[in-house]
DNA sequence: AGCACGTTCACGTGGCGTGAGGGTCC
DNA sequence: AGGACCCTCACGCCACGTGAACGTGC
């Protein structure tokens, strides 16, 4: 699910493959937007996520017109939506689970039952 | 703590307090970013939430470079973001009032511990 | 050698702020 | 009657995309 990161495309391929100048790939990497990985030689090389990327902020500057600083801000916006999204459904097993676990602990104090025989087993402190 | 809204400014009035020319004002209007109320003769009216309002789009559009579009967008997010915080923040406190309920449940159950008289008391459903 | 890469500079377009002109309300 | 409001139009500036020129890597 989470986007590959291995740097495959060079800037041309990249360009055609996200409809996009390659000038524009470069002038996106100098504003900090993106970041693709170089060859030795100085080669750009854009990975299948960053492939993403760009087409997320085409979508941002072509459809909705945001201009790149307004992309960049979108972009951590957006990130930080994401995580605490997560955080809230993090939130949400971990508390289910520390109910239960609650539960549990009450279970695990009063049971197994043993049918009397003549002792009855009420209450054992467990701290 | 939530900003007034009662309507209270004229245009030029708003305009000097935030440090804009009148005519960007009615320009964030045209866009939606911003809704003054209006007289019935149609004079703009600003509130304390709107001047509020304008100097987040001109920190947006001054020191961060936004162009609308992005400030719309921008404004968008951080209403989510604020809307998602507060619903962490809910479901926090929620979730400590459902294990305290659940312990108060247990111990409800099984107090007042009364000493034997020669029935012993363990356990009861509460379905 | 040739092609695609690299960088830098120049041009065109469009968004946005500012101002002027003309009408209306108080 | 005057001043500030309303709206629309025009100008100027700057950001951004596109392309060209020229040098370098493969």
């Amino acid at each position: 699910m989470t986007p590959d990161e291995r740097p495959r495309y060079m800037i041309s391929v990249a360009a055609e493959l996200v409809g996009m100048h390659p000038q524009t790939l470069r002038i996106y990497e100098n504003k900090g937007l993106i970041r693709p990985k170089r060859t030795n030689g100085g080669t750009r090389l854009y990975s299948d996520a960053d492939i993403e990327r760009l087409q997320l902020i085409q979508r941002l500057t072509n459809d909705l017109g945001l201009n790149l600083a307004g992309v960049e801000h979108v972009l951590r916006l957006q990130d930080e939506l994401v995580r605490m999204g997560n955080r809230l459904d993090r939130m949400e097993r971990e508390m289910r689970r520390a109910i239960s676990e609650v539960h549990r602990q009450y279970r695990r104090d009063l049971v197994p039952y043993k049918p009397p025989t003549g002792l009855t087993r009420t209450w054992t402190s467990t701290s």
